[in-house]
DNA sequence: CGAAGAGGTTGAGGTTGTCAACTGTTGCCA
DNA sequence: TGGCAACAGTTGACAACCTCAACCTCTTCG
């Protein structure tokens, strides 16, 4: 009676997961100590993430889906990131009901700088050596391609 | 110009690691789904993450420590786990300041049934053919070791 | 036109988080 | 031994976060 159908994930992908995720709790205090240094909340810092400036503004309804949260969460999160000069909301063209989220150029700077220390891989991975750090790479690079 | 001398992780170590974030991105709204599934928040689902039946139990001092935050928002969180039964502050028998934080069986239940969802691999990973999976955990295992 | 409905804001109420002040306990050392 | 600094946890004040219901404006579509 166990060896019935469901699709049970095989082992090793839970295993990887699960090493996923030490890499990753072992990495949130890097995370909490940028958000201190820039004088951000955690979902201040998760709002500024999602404001690509390389993409077209976003409307505040579809930051409020990102961070799956109510809309009106999203009012008072973006009227301080407004009052300190990080964001900026815009009039949409084509709808008077939307307005899209900008990213200032003082936003934007900060957004780098939390990047680039979010970026930073951790010991262990950097441990690697170069070969198994592609390895590793390509492997990764195959599993978010089936992700879509 | 790439000849300077600051130690920089090599790029492979640093796409890995933009490759595992995009992974846990994408994880995130099942973590969300399970939190609304059991009515806990996401800071009382973290504290229950951390709290292992298989280890004695912990102070609250060290559960601040964890969620790196300040003890008197512990003591919010706890009264409210404790209210629903899934938590329980004992008197620690060397010193009677200290209060270690026991999960109840049926806290122990509600982890137990958040942790296999968190569990679960995202599809990109279970995708994977079997051999890859391997590859791929046994990487990820060297990297974790070489973090302590 | 008028109704249905979407995008955003407001207000009420609970949760999360920080800081400062306090209680009770421990450990130290003079 | 007595005194005192330091530690664990709680409380209270206050800001930020978050949800829900109600509302207003604007768009869409019959």
């Amino acid at each position: 009676m166990s060896t019935a159908a469901p699709p049970r994930p095989p082992r090793a992908a839970v295993e990887a997961w699960e090493l996923i995720r030490q890499l990753w709790v072992a990495n949130l205090p890097a995370f909490h100590a940028v958000c201190v240094e820039h004088d951000l909340t955690k979902p201040q810092a998760g709002a500024l993430m999602r404001l690509d400036p390389a993409q077209p503004p976003i409307p505040m309804s579809a930051l409020a889906g990102a961070l799956m949260c109510d809309a009106s969460n999203v009012t008072g999160l973006v009227d301080r990131l407004e009052d300190r000069g990080l964001v900026e909301r815009r009039a949409a063209p084509h709808d008077r009901r939307v307005r899209v989220l900008a990213i200032t150029p003082e936003g934007e700077r900060v957004r780098g700088r939390i990047l680039a220390r979010l970026g930073d891989p951790p010991t262990g991975l950097s441990a690697l050596s170069a070969a198994d750090q592609r390895a590793l790479r390509d492997l990764l690079r195959r599993a978010v391609e089936h992700q879509a």
